[in-house]
DNA sequence: CAGTGGTCTAGACCACGGG
DNA sequence: CCGTGGTCTAGACCACTGC
């Protein structure tokens, strides 16, 4: 089991089982704060932090006045089914699969430095990862890591299922994210490896990962074939995630 | 001046400022919650409220143990310039505008019944909108209203800059939104209209809206340029805001 | 007008990070 | 070990919704 001790954390989840088997309703309304305070034996604080967490997530609205309504809750996934292919590939009843093509270490470039905050001057590991579901190439990756990660990494196989996993079982975790999503069209060596036209279009999410101390330890572009991923955000009045920009 | 009483919210503005002019230097650390409070003359309860936002959007971190770390924040745009073209449009200095190319009252397909919550049979106004920056096609948005909403923008020229902001001065807000973002091909009717090949690759956010009381008020399918927009997310181990799905 | 969620307070204890 | 943020409580008042 994960952990799981927090007692609002512990509401959030018996919430959202009631929700999820209808227990009140489709576009329906819970019950107030007040009563759920006395249903869970919880102080009104506690009731009111694990809706944030419903709040935020998008399966419960908020307003003054009348009680919370339930929306169409999308499934949600949690944070490190996002940030771990091998992981999301395994909830789709994939195979999860990877291979380093390239790898070298090298003076960080201008961008480089910019996102993972490092100075003129400091190495990084470039590497070049081929990703596939069940055998069928589906994105190309390209991930500077900062020296001290780096060097991690650079001891893992070659076609490790999982940096992440290897990553978090050194301590190394990572705890925010920032994603930038558009349409590139394919190089050469993307259309190498994917099998697909030279020019032919991709979806593209670009990536800066921090650990929890704000450090970035990973700035990566991911080049996903047609037709095979898309990307879902939720926000709200309150929580705007989402930001539309022109491309730069 | 925007509407702004409650006492964290104007911590928060201010912590931002503080932050925005490097007042803690960039990757340094916040003065304690204590400190804070005392600072702006406020509980902890409420500084924990400010930082909490402040948190959700990225610009700071929080681990037990440590002093809250200053991420390199991302310029974040609020709810309304990423629901309402218009004002994203002027946010970057163009000119927004948007031609009404069909409009259609009619049975809400199986799809449009399920986004907007409809029965069989309920009646949906369906536009198809193109909409430009400084007179440049950049984007094809095919909108479903229900019929209560739909009599509201029927009755809106055909050129109007901001169907949102129409909206909102019938009192009708937009509150929640569920995106989700993925490749299309364009068909001939958006090659025709915005210029490029059949064929061609198009970045699309299909959205749905609801209003305050979570009732949805909008379902659209937006296909942009390739080179005019691209999404932006942040998200984190506490509130996991993006989604990466299989398409279907 | 009654009920609801939004805001705020003052205090308490705990779990973790780092010296 | 100390300082920090994370959790929780009990109570208060306010702003809004909807009857």
């Amino acid at each position: 089991m994960a952990a799981q001790q927090a007692r609002y954390r512990q509401v959030v989840a018996e919430l959202r089982r009631t929700i999820a088997e209808d227990g009140y309703g489709s576009g329906g309304r819970l019950p107030s704060e007040k009563s759920l305070a006395e249903q869970f034996d919880v102080s009104r604080g506690t009731v009111r932090q694990a809706l944030a967490v419903l709040r935020s997530d998008g399966v419960v609205t908020s307003r003054r006045g009348t009680r919370r309504v339930v929306l169409d809750n999308p499934p949600l996934q949690d944070f490190a089914e996002l940030t771990n292919f091998a992981r999301w590939a395994r909830s789709l009843g994939e195979h999860p699969g990877g291979i380093v093509i390239h790898q070298e270490q090298r003076t960080a470039t201008l961008e480089e430095q910019q996102y993972l905050r490092l100075a003129p001057g400091d190495e990084v590991l470039w590497v070049l990862r081929l990703r596939m579901l069940s055998g069928r190439p589906v994105m190309m990756e390209r991930t500077a890591y900062p020296k001290s990660v780096g060097e991690l990494v650079a001891q893992m196989p070659a076609d490790a299922d999982s940096v992440t996993d290897l990553l978090a079982a050194q301590g190394l975790l990572f705890a925010d994210a920032d994603h930038t999503i558009d349409l590139v069209l394919a190089g050469t060596q993307d259309a190498e490896h994917l099998g697909c036209a030279v020019g032919g279009p991709l979806l593209r999410e670009r990536r800066r990962s921090t650990d929890p101390a704000g450090v970035p330890v990973e700035w990566s572009d991911d080049r996903y074939l047609p037709g095979t991923v898309a990307f879902s955000v939720h926000n709200s009045l309150g929580s705007s995630a989402l930001t539309r920009r022109r491309t730069s």
